[in-house]
Parts: structure tokens; C-alpha cells; sequence
RNA sequence: GGGGGCGUAGCUCAGUUGGAUAGAGCAUCAGCCUUCUAAGCUGAGGGUCACAGGUUCGAUCCCUGUCGCCCCUACCA
């Protein structure tokens, strides 16, 4: 365990001691953070909660409370302070010592498996800024839940059946006229930029729907020789859905997002995954055949399931149509019973790429497996990163877990809400969309796919690299070139994933070209400089004094009891121990902004110290020696941060 | 109609299970590069925490109501 955490336990169970003795009462102490750096390090609003119970002033319970403590080691001292705080001083030599001692291995494993369901975009056209948020989100949080020891698993489903896919089929074969080996060579055309094509073709076909409704007919026959998986509409099906979905990985791992199991649609219809769901939830009588009114004909799971309140009809959820096709809901609730290992039956798997370090991508299938496929689902958690106008839906394929009465799952299953990423009205100018006068004075524009409308994901990421890349020029004209672009494309995934990850998930982003292709400030490029000055001065003291002591034995108590009475490098030395607890904080309440805000706060007050302090230019040497370990810690933390956030530290800025 | 979310500085947003003087970035203004890199630092101005009640020793936070904005409420996903 952390030395923080350490401590904040051995104060609550000597004040937990001390109720008991004093008031003969059990609870739980909380602590928090005082407001002023000068209440010391940790408060204790224990005695307010008291007052109302005891019928006695708080400052009174508090001073009784502390008068018997015994001593606690790492803390120098209790404070009554305001109208009943106990603020907590700490040790601060102790605690410096004890930082040299805490296990540099991390945290233990933690047992069961987490599957993280994210990205999940639909295989007919380009990734868009949504797109990204999604795909950031979930990315950090897999990289939070890892590097607290927890095992996970990140699947990225696709919906290579659906209408969306079908659209563009449509598109390409009673639109285009075009065969499947002309649209092959569209593919393999290194000149072309295929999903960007099928973007423009997406939004062609709906507009095409709309001026002639007639053309629908394209839909439904494409659909059903997708599911039926014979015929030119099939064989295009496939090639577009596979075609797009490389595209998209690639986009995803230029920001440095990976997936391991890419669970596709088709088998979960080839695999009868539905069918033997479906089996399960007629047999619990989680739904029922309706015989009349307006959902006549359809299999239906009552509103009450899923649903405070009045039962109404008109609430109930279809998840069999009366055409005898099953919804999404109803194959969504397929495949979270297969996440859990209750479906009874798996998929296929066979290798879909690997990633340059060794990593393997893959996808299920519907005939034999290839050998090595580890175990995939089976989980123990389940987070599915989906934005929040699907919760209902969300809602829905939880109440059927609960309806088998697999109530444990249903507790362990996360709807990861997130809202959209819609445009600024003043962005919406700079790429030409006309906008109304009442769209002018929203907040916002939501984008539209069928429309076209949005800013693709490949194209905010070169215009970040060729931001970034005038920035680097300018301040390295002597490095090399391919240097220079590696720092820039570092740079620009900084900001570009801390832009996404500022924001908590219940905030609308309005998205804003201006703020997002910012450096300065809140911004990931901020905190990348502040890892890559921590790391110029480990680097030029090297140089200048040869390589660093062993800090155990050079730093004394004495050296760091009157090194950290100065506030500022007390402040960051303590800021900077704080990450594996903050961490949990943030895993527990599904939040990577806090982590964002965390890396954001720690480099300002690098950089506070930056100013202050030269580490180099010190006279004293046990003195250097103890900022020359202050400024490893940050850095070693800073770096730790920036990898949990997906953001590398450039060589150079 | 029903369900959910939001309303905090000029703008964009944080605000830990209710607690000490409500914070940050941007923008504006005034300073700081002969230095371990100024993508930085220091300072200033800027607030009816939408509004009205209630609970409480104490409310931006909890409850009720009102106003405004958004999303969902498909035999789309």
C-alpha cells in the first residue's frame, strides 16, 4: 500500500479506538484534505458528525477526542482547529523516508477478470471526434484499472450486420452500380482514402431516402442477404465491414488506443448466440408473446422490468419483432450473458493483426479456431463504454440479466455513460456548415452522420501533428526531421487526449477547434513539458556531477526535515505520493478526468518548484542531492501519470 | 405526458460521503527570458453557485416547487 494510504489508515483506527474508549461509539472516520495547505495535511470533521448525536459543541468532542491519542507514527501532531476540526500534521522527514522504502512494484493483483467495452463504431465510414471521446475514455479508464492490478480484457464490438453497414451497400451496389471487385480496388488503392469515401457515400444514400422513400426497398434487401450471408450484398457487406474496421484500428492506435477481441455481429447471428438467449428468456418468462394492441405479434419485455412506476403498454420494450427478427436489445443481451460465461456456448476466435509490440488483435468467427486463442469473457465486472442516450437501452439488457436471475451480474454490469461530442456554433462557421439563426444561439450542434456532418478523427489528428510540428521547428530547427515529427505527433496525441479527458463524462463537449488545438494551459502538452524539464534536469546534473547518489543513505532525516519546511517542495513531494490513492478514488467513481486533473495540478506545482528552485545552481551538495530526488520522485510520477492517461513524454519540447 | 441530465467568473469547465475565505484554464490588464527550455512563472480585476422555499449548528452539494436548456421515451442502433 501506498505511504499516504498507510497513514490515513492507522489515523482512522486510532480515532476509531479513541470513540470507543471516550464515547463507547462505532463508525466510520473519514478524512479529507483541509482546505489551506496550512491546516496541515489531512482534517478529521469527525466531531461534527458527533455534535448532532452527543448534543454537545463539536470543538469540545474534538479537543476530548484528541487529548488521548497516542502517538501515531509519520504524524507529528494533532490540531483542534475552527469550530471542531482535527487537523493532522505529519512527519514530514518520516515521511520522505518512508517514500524511499514503499515497494517500487506496484500494487498486488487483484483477482477476476474486468471486461471494458468500447469504440464500438459502426463499420461504414470514418471515425469521427465521438468517436475518439469513446475510444480515450474507455482506453484511460482499461489503463486506470491496470495499473491498479486489476486483469483486463478490451473488447471492441462490431456491428458488421447492421443498417448502417447495409446503407453503404447500398450505396455502393443500386447508387454506384459498382461490383464487389471494383470496390476491392478501391480498398487496396493506396491513393484513396476508403472510409472517408464511404462517409461521403453514407450521407449520399440518406439524402437519397429522403427525396425517395421508394429506395428503403435497398435496405431490407441488403439486410437480408447480409444475415443470410450469400450474394453480391453479402460479399460487399464484408468487404466494406472489414475494410473500415482495419481503418479504424489504425486511427485508434495512432492516439494509442489497442483492443484484444473484436466480437463481430455476424457470429453472434451465425453462432445462434440469440436463439439460445432467447430460449433463456422465454423459459424465466423475462418476456412474453404480446396477442394485441399496438405490439401485437412481437415478443416484448414488460416496462416494470426495466422501469419505476405504472405499468403502460406503451413503455414495454419490442425485442422480437413481429416480422420474427430480434432487435439489437435483444442481441446485445446475447452477448453481455456471453461476457459473463452464462450463455453456455462461445465463439470462434481467429487472428484479425497483431500491434508492432507482438500484442494480438482477435476477432470471433464462426468455424474452427485457430490455436493459441486465449480464454476471452468469462468476466468477473463488466464496463460498457456507450454514450448516454443509449442508457435506456442500457437499462434494458440489464433488466434481462436480472429477469434470468443473474442478479450478481446485473450488479456487476456498468453502463460507462459518457455524453456526446457535438460542435461549437463558432466551429460549425470554420468548416462552412450553414447553421439557422436558432442554431446560432445554442450552445451547441449536434453532428450527424446521415448528414455528413462532423469532423473526422483522422483529420483533427493531422491538423494537431501540423500544429504541433510548426511548434517544434520552431524551437529545434537543428534536430532531425524524423525526430522532430515523432515530438510533434507525441505532442498532438497529448492534447488531443487530455482535451477528451478534461471534460467529466456527464459534460456535453461543444467542441472547439481553437480550444482543442491548444497547447498552453490545462492541456496535455502543459504536462508533458513539465515530465520533460524534470527530466532535462536529471539529465544535465548527470552530466555536470556524475550519476546520483544512493538517496537512502546520502538524505538524511535532518537534511529532509529542513529541506521539506519549506512549503513549496513539501507541497509537491506530498502531491506526488498521493497518485496510487487518488488512482483508486478515480477507478471507484468511473472518472479518468480526475486523473487528468490530477497530472494537471502535479506539473503546475513541478513547475512552481521549477521556478523557485534550481537544482543544478544549489551550492550545498546534501542539499542538491535532496532536490535531485525530489525531482526523480516527480518525474517517476509524472511519467506513471502520462501512461495511465495514454500520453508518452517527447524527448525533447 | 413519463424518465434522465444540466444551470457555478466574460467564455469553457472543476468542486471529494454537506464543513474552514467557492477554484482552474482561456480571454483582459501589469510584470518576469545572460538561468535546469517562456508550450513556463508572478500579480490584478472578474461570483445573487438559475430562482423561491425547506431540512441542518452549517447547503453550490440533500428535499420540494418554479424557470430555462439538452437527451431519451422506434417493430433504428
Amino acid at each position: 500500500m501506498a505511504v499516504f494510504q498507510e497513514i490515513e489508515s492507522a489515523i482512522s483506527t486510532a480515532i476509531q479506538r479513541r470513540l470507543r474508549e471516550r464515547f463507547d461509539l462505532t463508525l466510520d472516520v473519514s478524512l479529507e484534505q483541509p482546505k489551506q495547505a496550512s491546516f496541515g495535511e489531512l482534517a478529521i470533521p469527525v466531531a461534527f458528525q458527533l455534535a448532532r448525536q452527543l448534543k454537545r459543541p463539536p470543538r469540545r468532542i474534538a479537543e476530548e477526542l484528541a487529548a488521548g491519542l497516542d502517538a501515531i507514527a509519520g504524524v507529528s501532531s494533532f490540531e483542534i482547529a475552527g469550530n471542531g476540526y482535527i487537523n493532522v500534521r505529519l512527519d514530514r522527514a518520516a515521511y520522505a523516508q518512508s517514500l524511499f522504502a514503499a515497494s517500487r512494484g506496484g500494487p498486488a493483483p487483484v483477482p477476476g477478470k474486468i471486461v471494458v467495452e468500447h469504440t464500438n463504431i459502426n463499420p461504414n465510414k470514418a471515425a469521427h471526434i465521438g468517436h475518439l471521446r469513446n475510444a480515450i475514455l474507455g482506453d484511460t479508464f482499461v489503463r486506470m484499472l491496470r495499473e491498479r492490478g486489476r486483469e483486463v480484457e478490451v473488447q471492441n464490438y462490431i456491428d458488421n450486420t447492421g443498417v448502417q453497414v447495409a446503407d453503404v451497400v447500398a450505396g455502393f451496389h443500386f447508387l454506384e452500380k459498382k461490383t464487389p471487385a471494383e470496390v476491392r480496388a478501391l480498398i487496396e488503392d493506396p491513393a484513396v482514402r476508403f472510409d472517408y469515401l464511404c462517409w461521403d457515400l453514407y450521407a449520399r444514400v440518406s439524402s437519397h431516402y429522403q427525396q425517395e422513400p421508394a429506395a428503403l426497398a435497398w435496405r431490407g434487401d441488403t439486410l437480408h442477404a447480409i444475415e443470410a450471408g450469400e450474394g453480391t450484398l453479402a460479399e460487399l457487406g464484408t468487404l466494406v465491414a472489414d475494410a473500415i474496421v482495419r481503418l479504424h484500428l489504425a486511427t485508434m492506435f495512432r492516439i494509442g488506443v489497442t483492443y484484444q477481441l473484436l466480437p463481430r455481429e455476424s457470429e453472434i447471428l451465425h453462432l445462434k448466440f440469440w436463439a439460445t438467449a432467447f430460449e433463456l428468456l422465454k423459459e424465466r418468462k423475462a418476456i412474453y408473446f404480446e396477442e394485441q394492441g399496438k405490439n401485437k405479434d412481437c415478443w416484448v419485455m414488460p416496462a416494470t422490468a426495466f422501469r419505476e412506476g405504472e405499468r403502460s403498454e406503451d413503455d414495454d420494450k419490442i425485442i422480437v419483432r413481429s416480422n420474427g427478427t430480434v432487435t439489437y436489445v435483444g442481441k446485445d443481451i446475447a452477448y453481455q450473458l456471453w461476457k459473463f460465461g452464462l450463455l453456455g456456448k462461445d465463439f470462434f476466435y481467429r487472428r484479425w493483426s497483431a500491434y508492432p509490440d507482438g500484442s494480438q488483435v482477435w476477432v470471433t468467427t464462426d468455424h474452427l479456431s485457430e490455436s493459441g486463442a486465449p480464454s476471452f469473457g468469462r468476466a468477473k465486472q463488466v464496463f460498457n463504454v456507450i454514450d448516454s442516450r443509449q442508457s435506456y437501452l442500457q437499462d434494458v439488457v440489464v433488466a434481462g440479466l436480472r429477469a434470468l436471475d443473474y442478479n450478481a451480474q446485473a450488479d456487476a454490469s456498468t453502463h460507462f455513460s459518457y455524453e456526446m461530442v457535438a460542435l461549437s456554433p463558432r466551429t460549425c462557421l470554420e468548416l462552412g456548415i450553414a447553421l439557422s439563426e436558432e442554431d446560432k444561439r445554442r450552445p451547441y450542434v449536434e453532428v450527424s452522420g446521415r448528414k455528413g456532418l462532423g469532423v473526422k478523427a483522422d483529420d483533427l489528428i493531422d491538423k494537431l501533428i501540423e500544429n504541433a510540428l510548426c511548434e517544434v521547428e520552431d524551437r529545434h530547427p537543428d534536430a532531425p526531421a524524423d525526430e522532430r515529427k515523432r515530438v510533434a505527433e507525441q505532442i498532438a496525441v497529448g492534447a488531443l487526449r487530455y482535451f477528451m479527458l478534461k471534460f467529466t463524462r456527464n459534460s456535453v463537449i461543444a467542441f472547439d477547434f481553437h480550444e482543442a488545438l491548444s497547447f498552453e494551459g490545462e492541456t496535455g502538452p502543459y504536462v508533458q513539458y513539465a515530465a520533460v524539464r524534470a527530466g532535462n534536469i536529471l539529465r544535465k546534473v548527470e552530466e555536470r556531477f556524475g550519476p546520483p547518489p544512493d538517496f537512502a543513505a546520502a538524505l538524511s532525516g535532518d537534511l529532509l526535515a529542513q529541506c521539506f519546511a519549506d512549503e513549496t517542495l513539501w507541497q509537491l513531494l506530498l502531491l506526488a505520493s498521493k497518485s496510487g490513492s487518488l488512482l483508486e478514488r478515480a477507478i471507484a467513481s468511473g472518472e479518468p478526468a480526475h486523473v487528468a486533473k490530477y497530472a494537471f495540478q502535479l506539473a503546475q506545482a513541478f513547475n512552481n518548484f521549477y521556478h523557485e528552485h534550481s537544482v543544478i545552481a544549489e551550492p550545498d551538495l546534501a542539499r542538491r542531492s535532496a532536490l535531485l530526488w525530489l525531482t526523480t520522485f516527480v518525474r517517476d510520477q509524472l511519467a506513471a501519470v502520462l501512461h495511465v492517461l495514454g500520453i508518452e513524454q517527447p524527448v525533447y519540447m
